[in-house]
DNA sequence: AATTCAGATTGACAGAATTCGATTCATCCG
DNA sequence: CGGATGAATCGAATTCTGTCAATCTGAATT
């Protein structure tokens, strides 16, 4: 298997699941500490973290660590990249770049 | 767990394998047989049936049964739907919807 | 330095996903 | 009708993923 799939296949891996859709949404209002959405989801401190390496490492969010806390933010980069790969792998026949109006 | 969470992750389950993905780039030039992807792809009869309910369930990929052969091609409501899903969840902070000309 | 607190890491386990061989179903052709 | 072909389903084996308890690391505070 070509490995360029298997990294494709990454950033929606980051999204395949409930918790980490979960998450997304609660970065939607900026920046928001670790300790802060561990309150927000019924899941445990190791959990979290593990849900977070796997957000960063597909790039779609990003952590800066201030002192003890950790604080986590959606990536500008990393969404382009992945609206840019849904737009391509669903491309379809043409000219869908210019559909968006509809 | 909120189910809605679970039924919007389903949709990037859908493109998160590698095989799934491949079969995405193969349906970008339109309207293709089982027959066909299953030449291309290096996996047994079954697991491509397999693959293709999953794309088909997710609403990304629509099948035509023609006779004996089903034809497969991707979904223009399915591709918006999921275009829409991923820009409202990598939201981040405000007026991303203008930054795509960056 | 000792303690405390926030996260990350490790190890283990249950549940889910992927894969294939064998079989079954549906359709076409002779 | 009977054989052949394309695709779906079933059953089982393997691998991957999510989860938590326990532990470790790093930073701040006393």
């Amino acid at each position: 298997m070509d490995p360029s799939y298997t990294q494709a296949a990454r950033v929606f891996k980051a999204m395949c699941d409930p918790n980490r859709v979960r998450i997304l949404e609660l970065l939607q209002t900026g920046e928001v500490c670790a300790c802060a959405l561990l309150e927000q989801l019924e899941i445990s401190q190791p959990t979290l973290s593990h849900h977070m390496k796997i957000l960063c490492d597909s790039g779609l969010v990003t952590g800066r660590k201030e002192g003890k806390w950790m604080h986590y933010s959606i990536s500008e980069e990393g969404r382009g990249q992945a609206l840019a790969l849904l737009e391509r792998l669903t491309g379809g026949g043409a000219a869908q770049a210019e559909t968006k109006q509809v």
